[in-house]
DNA sequence: GACCAGGCACATC
DNA sequence: GATGTGCATGGT
């Protein structure tokens, strides 16, 4: 039985060792990195920044500002994230899930356990899991591990995991073989994202992927 | 011009 | 629970 645990952490040294500190999530505030969270849905990042220069421009990088904007002056801002009629409800959803619940008030929304605030989340239109934890984990600052479409494309590959596990089961795999620390799940997250960019688009490519000297 | 990008909701079986 | 589809921009 392979030690899972162990190869866990060789991986993340591997990553890290190759790619240095990634610094996220890139945003002034947690506020910011939710709305991030929620335009970067299915989209580079470039372009997700972009949606939120436009937002910031016209100061409506704020809850008050966005619950008084209108749908429709939103959805033209934040065009160049794509999706944007989607995005529009969606961050309109959020800011209403927010003022209903928590007073538009981000710091009170926080103040709960982490699951109980994740199940709630998940609840919102426009909120999946990967918006979900990547709240959680750079907003909140919860010891939450993200996945996303790389995780299962590169942790599959290396034979690691089932290529089909489910979210949920990818999730609770790195959970119950890490130590639940921010920091970590912070940077592996962001590493793996990293990694993904490079290498792991179509092709395994394991020529020059960093992970190939990681036993099978 | 195809293919991809830090997903999600919804319909249908 | 699994599978298919619409949503949309900008870079390669």
């Amino acid at each position: 039985m392979r030690n899972h645990s162990k190869t866990l952490k060789e991986i993340y040294r591997c990553l890290y060792k190759t790619f240095g500190p990634q610094k996220w999530w890139p945003a002034d505030t947690p506020f910011e990195v939710i709305i991030g969270a929620i335009l970067t849905q299915n989209t580079s990042w470039a372009n997700a920044e972009r949606a939120i220069k436009n937002l910031k421009q016209k100061k409506l990088l704020t809850v008050k500002a966005i619950r008084n904007v209108s749908v429709k002056r939103l959805a033209k801002l934040i065009k160049p994230a794509g999706y944007y009629n989607q995005k529009a409800k969606k961050l309109k959803n959020f800011i209403r899930f927010l003022s209903e619940n928590y007073q538009g008030n981000i710091k009170t929304m926080f103040n709960q356990e982490a699951f109980n605030l994740r199940s709630k989340l998940l609840k919102v239109n426009g909120i999946g899991p990967e918006t979900a934890d990547s709240i959680l984990l750079y907003a909140a600052g919860k010891p939450v591990f993200v996945i996303d479409a790389y995780t299962r494309r590169i942790f599959s590959r290396h034979s690691l995991i089932g290529e089909n596990i489910s979210y949920q089961g990818l999730q609770n795999y790195f959970m119950n073989n890490l130590k639940p620390e921010v920091r970590l799940f912070n940077e592996y997250h962001a590493l793996i994202v990293r990694l993904g960019k490079q290498i792991c688009k179509t092709k395994p490519n394991c020529d020059i992927c960093p992970l190939k000297e990681i036993k099978k």
